[in-house]
Order: structure tokens, then C-alpha cells, then sequence
DNA sequence: CATGAAACTGGCGTGAT
DNA sequence: ATCACGCCAGTTTCATG
């Protein structure tokens, strides 16, 4: 194994070159497959030691590489079955109180500001179809709405890749 | 180990009673807040013991409310600082076509099957606007497509709750 | 490499069914 | 009496300087 000896005080966000070598990249891909993975465990899997590998991790957090950690919960056993997705038109002057709402809403895990005809895409956790009715009407009362409801969804969140 | 374990069928999904009470309420904020909590520290912020904390997280991802733990990677970071939700309308007898493609496509984090006059949203993250091009492309070979690009995320990714 | 902390295991007590 | 749950104290493994 070559000994660590990457010199790299000053490494911008933007010059991925040195964050992103094959070790890195393996260290992303155990600790996607479980962020909880002990820093003595994921050394024997990427086949490095323990300080090493936690130097790079420390490094991947410090950098923002690594943002977070998210815990996964499963919206419908906390009796939230229905999903949907809600693009959302504003009304004239009132961007930012859609914003506001989408915060203030807890039925609202997801928003994003877009382009296109549409300014902002929410997602929308709800008991049952009916219950989205009253989440609507307050949106309603400053834009438009459209609504599709989740039937499945064939990729769940993964790291993108660039294109071979 | 792999952190998910199986789920089981004994405790209904639906039936919250037990499984939500407060403690556990507790346990699944302060995870949220932080998923790489020590047990022990854990069992100190819900006011519990090590063992007794460990047994109740367990439980939670044996039936499956901790649905697992994930990474937050910044594309940017990975060198895909352009994201955009594009919507999929699949031509007739291309459905599973673009639920395989959306698979394959290593540009796709994530990939919904919604209602609507689209069948799919996707989000897809690009090192610049321009490569979008060939992305799209091989979706228009199977269906249309409605391109957003994501500018800013009012709402990160959040545990839902129902209504007040 | 050494030390302090945390993860696990088995055994025991308690309270509800 | 059984079962579900939590605490305690043991050992092993891990984090960190």
C-alpha cells in the first residue's frame, strides 16, 4: 500500500481532482451504503487504517463534499402514505410567501425553486387524498397549483455520476 | 453490518400506537437531528439507558420506520453543480424503457413514477448546462421530456409530519 | 500504542396483560 | 404466569491523542 502522502493544504471546492481519487471515491460509496459504518470497519473494507481513512473522511466533511447525514424514515409508518408532487405558479409579488409557507407547512418535506412555467416543486406528505385538499387551498390563496401523486419510485436517492 | 435490517411483518405498519409514542418520537428527532448519534449519547438526550435506547432503534428499523441512513453528498462537489427536474411523458409501450433507462443513467439520483400527464420525474445533476443535451436525448428517444433546472432548495429534505 | 469511551451480551427486576 | 421493557455490570471493540 503507498503511504498517504497527499500535500494538499490549499484545495478549492471547485478543483475536485485531489478530493475525488479511487480511495475517496470508495470511502463515498461504503459509507453511502451505511453512514453508520465504524471508521475501523470501513478501513478494512477500502483496505487502508483506521487514522487514515478518518483523516480522508474528516477531509471530505471539512471540504463539503460530504454534507450530512440524513436518517431515512418511511413517511407512511408515521401515517403519512400518500405523496405527492406539487409544482406551485405564484401569484404576482408573492414568491416569497410561497417560500414562507413551504417552511411553515409540515406536510412539506422537499421544496425547490425551478425554472419554467412553474417557480417552485414541493413534496407533499398526506394521511389519506382527502387531507391534501386543505395543504392545496392555502397554497391556492397566493398561486396555482399542479399535483401528481407518487405511485412508485423506481430509483430511490443515489449519488450522482458524471457520464462515462 | 449493514445498518437496515430486514423489515418484519408482526407489528402492523399502520398501527403507530406503540411504535410512535413519545420516546420514540424523541429518539427519531434527536437521530434526524444528528443520525450518527452514539447510542449512549442518545440514551442521554431522551433521558435512557444505552441498552434500552439501542432496543428501541432497533425495533424502529426492524419495522421499517427507519427506513436506513444516508449520505448527503454535494453534487457540486462531485463536480455536477448543475441539477434539474425533468419530467417524462414515455411514448406508447415505453414505460419500462424509461424506468430502465432512468436506472442505468448515471446522471439520475432519483426517479418518481407520478400521476399526471407525466408518467416520471427525474432529477438529474450535469457539470454544466450544455450536457444536458445528451441526457435529453436519450430520453426523447422513448417519450417527451419538461426540463427545470433547480436554482435554489427553500426546503432541504425534512421528516414530514401531519398536520397540527 | 495506550487510554478512555462506547458497543454488545446476559441476567435480573418490575408492571401490565 | 407470561411477556414486554428497562436497568445493571460484565467483556470486547473502537476512537483518539
Amino acid at each position: 500500500m503507498p503511504s498517504p502522502r497527499t500535500p494538499r493544504p490549499p484545495v478549492g471546492l471547485q478543483n475536485g481532482k485531489d478530493l475525488l481519487d479511487a480511495a475517496n471515491r470508495r470511502v463515498l460509496d461504503e459509507l453511502a451504503g451505511d453512514p453508520r459504518l465504524s471508521m475501523s470497519e470501513l478501513a478494512r473494507r477500502v483496505g487502508m487504517s483506521a487514522p487514515a481513512v478518518r483523516e480522508r473522511v474528516a477531509r471530505l466533511e471539512e471540504t463539503g463534499v460530504i454534507r450530512g447525514y440524513r436518517l431515512d424514515v418511511d413517511p407512511a409508518a408515521l401515517g403519512l402514505p400518500v405523496a405527492a408532487w406539487v409544482r406551485v405558479r405564484p401569484g404576482p409579488g408573492q414568491l416569497a410567501t410561497i417560500a414562507e409557507l413551504a417552511r411553515r407547512r409540515p406536510e412539506v418535506s422537499e421544496c425547490h425553486r425551478v425554472s419554467g412555467d412553474d417557480c417552485f416543486l414541493l413534496k407533499i406528505h398526506v394521511p389519506a387524498i382527502q387531507a391534501l385538499e386543505a395543504v392545496l387551498d392555502e397554497f391556492l390563496l397566493y398561486g396555482q397549483t399542479t399535483s401528481s401523486f407518487i405511485v412508485s419510485t423506481p430509483v430511490e436517492p443515489r449519488i450522482p455520476e458524471a457520464a462515462d
